[in-house]
DNA sequence: TCCTTTAATCGTAATATTGCAATATAAAAA
DNA sequence: TTTTTATATTGCAATATTACGATTAAAGGA
């Protein structure tokens, strides 16, 4: 298989394991910590700082892009990616609720 | 390949998405998410809740064991599951910091 | 125009993931 | 002891992911 059954979960269920998907590769990690930590946004010399192949990291900003959490604008012949904030924020939320639920008054098992 | 080079990035980095992969699937989501829900823990009626075959659920329960967020208990022929309180918690504070870096003060690109 | 720079895409190899049928295991019940 | 119940493991097929070399595309400069 190496597909999973999306249309028997939730909306909501897809969503959160669609974010947190893109977030299961440590490149994919390391390349939002940059875009977070450079004030500026960053195009072709993430390939430097990550320590990947140009192809390699095309295809992650490429992913990254189409969960709609950064997004990248062509000046000249390089492409500045920046964080897309207001998505940035609703991903936030749909994940918060997610890890923040209510652990107190359930009782251990084990 | 289809592997991770994780060796290039850092223990934080794996971390972050060592969790967030385990996330990353909807059914691993919805097993956690009644977790939660069911004040009692839950053993085998997992496979009834969301529709996938048990030996499915048996090997997303593994992987959810394996990153330390639930852990199981034997009673009898069945196996009580529940949240790993301390390590959700642990967990939810890496995640968070990730999450929560600091947006205001970064200027879009385009 | 031709070259350089930058990034995307294509093609492909290696490996991982998902899902399930079949089987194994282990404890309780009959 | 045999049977039932509950779960784990094995084996396998289909598909996805990761990574990179080679190539392409598009813009700027010589």
């Amino acid at each position: 298989m190496g597909l999973a059954k999306s249309e028997i979960f939730t909306d909501k269920q897809n969503a959160i394991s669609a974010f947190t998907k893109v977030f299961g590769h440590p490149a994919r990690v390391a390349i939002l910590e940059h875009l977070f930590a450079i004030n500026t946004c960053i195009c072709g010399d993430l390939v430097d700082v990550i320590g990947l192949a140009q192809p390699t990291i095309s295809q992650h900003l490429k992913e990254l892009k189409n969960v709609g959490l950064i997004k990248g604008n062509v000046e000249g012949t390089s492409v500045c990616y920046c964080i897309h904030k207001k998505n940035w924020t609703a991903m936030k939320s749909v994940i918060n609720e997610f890890l923040n639920q209510d652990i107190t008054t359930k009782t251990d098992c084990c």
